[in-house]
DNA sequence: GCCTGTGAAGCTATTCACAGCT
DNA sequence: AGCTGTGAATAGCTTCACAGGC
């Protein structure tokens, strides 16, 4: 095989779905690649890249077709089948991050959540009905659930991490601030806050050139 | 002026720092490159070019010193300093991330929280006080605020960091789902949580080469 | 004229590989 | 022998710039 997607060219087809969907509803039918640019806020060479990789093509004359990029790129995410996510941790950040996917990322289906204090465990909270960890390895082979979100402090964050890849998970959200170590076969996405925190406060301090 | 740090560097030392921390308390006085990077799952090259950026240099024989790269991080992080943040938006979001914050992430001081709802301006919530957004223009300036997170709705993203950048602020970090226009000299850290979900759930159901 | 699609160039980030030190 | 520091090589991502089409 030759042909890889780049990572950030699929979350960049995430964005331009969500904006393509608004304009849909406001009836345009047709952009050029300049005016998706800049409504995400990058370079028309980078979009006609971003959907050279997906194969669409528009026409010279009208841009893109809304509508049909719309729905290609949708298939292209598979955003027309269920995409079934399990979170692992009820805490703070876990229950602000199931309400946020609730209701602002529909096309995906919170199926399970999964929490060790017997205070949360057997209730529904945010809309996620919240099972203990013993029972991640009996629901996500069950479920057919492939993708899953950690918002775990960092104690328990690897170990959570061995169970569910051992019960079939292929992807991992990871907000803990720990690096984890899994399977090269494995996607892994690091979203450190604290990490990244540090960066913007860093760079706030240094001047940095315009554009 | 020639040497620029890379971003992504600068996420490591964070990283690296906390890792370190957890072995002073040990009494541990000296690791070898390979092992802080088995800790933080990258390579040993990536360790040592990282401490290269900041200028720290070990020993062939005895590897770094943990005391001192600690602290030597820490003065390139600017980490000694008290580094005053704000939080614009106090949905389930922003209180996740105040609170988070505020146990997790001592070294950053949370100075002020600001959110347009009169229900909530007034109090302190998650152990920050809130303000209405009209106070922008006062308060950030008047504490010297350089830094700032946004966890708003998509619709008042964009206006709310106009208003940030207009009263001093030199860095955000977005958690809003849509992309900002802001000026050059503006870091920009994106955190759409709903293109990493995608990100991640796209890999996960592709089949990927294992390493 | 202004668009798309795309080879080539340019950047940035990471890894290799080895000289030099102890 | 096994480490660090680093030039050189590689890989990955973004932008340039232009041929070709309406």
């Amino acid at each position: 095989m030759k042909s890889e997607i780049p990572p950030n060219t699929v979350a960049r087809l995430s964005l331009y779905r969500r904006l393509l969907e608004a304009w849909l509803e406001k009836g345009t039918t047709h952009l050029y690649s300049h005016e998706i640019a800049s409504m995400a806020c990058v370079t028309p060479a980078q979009v006609r890249r971003d959907l050279m990789a997906i194969g669409y093509s528009g026409s010279p004359s009208r841009g893109y077709s809304v509508d049909a990029l719309e729905d290609s790129i949708g298939r292209f995410l598979g955003s027309d089948t269920v995409r079934k996510i399990a979170l692992v941790g009820m805490g703070n950040l876990g229950r602000a991050l199931a309400t946020y996917f609730v209701s602002r990322a529909p096309r995906f289906r919170m199926t399970a959540a999964f929490d060790n204090d017997p205070r949360k465990t057997g209730r529904v909270i945010a809309g996620c009905m919240v099972h203990p960890v013993e029972a991640i390895p009996g629901i996500i082979p069950a479920e057919g659930i492939r993708t899953a979100v950690l918002a775990l402090p960092p104690e328990s964050a690897q170990e959570m991490a061995d169970t569910l890849v051992k019960a079939g998970v292929k992807g991992i959200l990871n907000f803990a601030p720990v690096p984890l170590r899994l399977p090269g076969d494995v996607f892994l996405e690091n979203r450190d806050v604290t990490a990244s925190l540090e960066k913007v406060a860093f760079f706030s301090g240094q001047p940095r050139e315009g554009n």
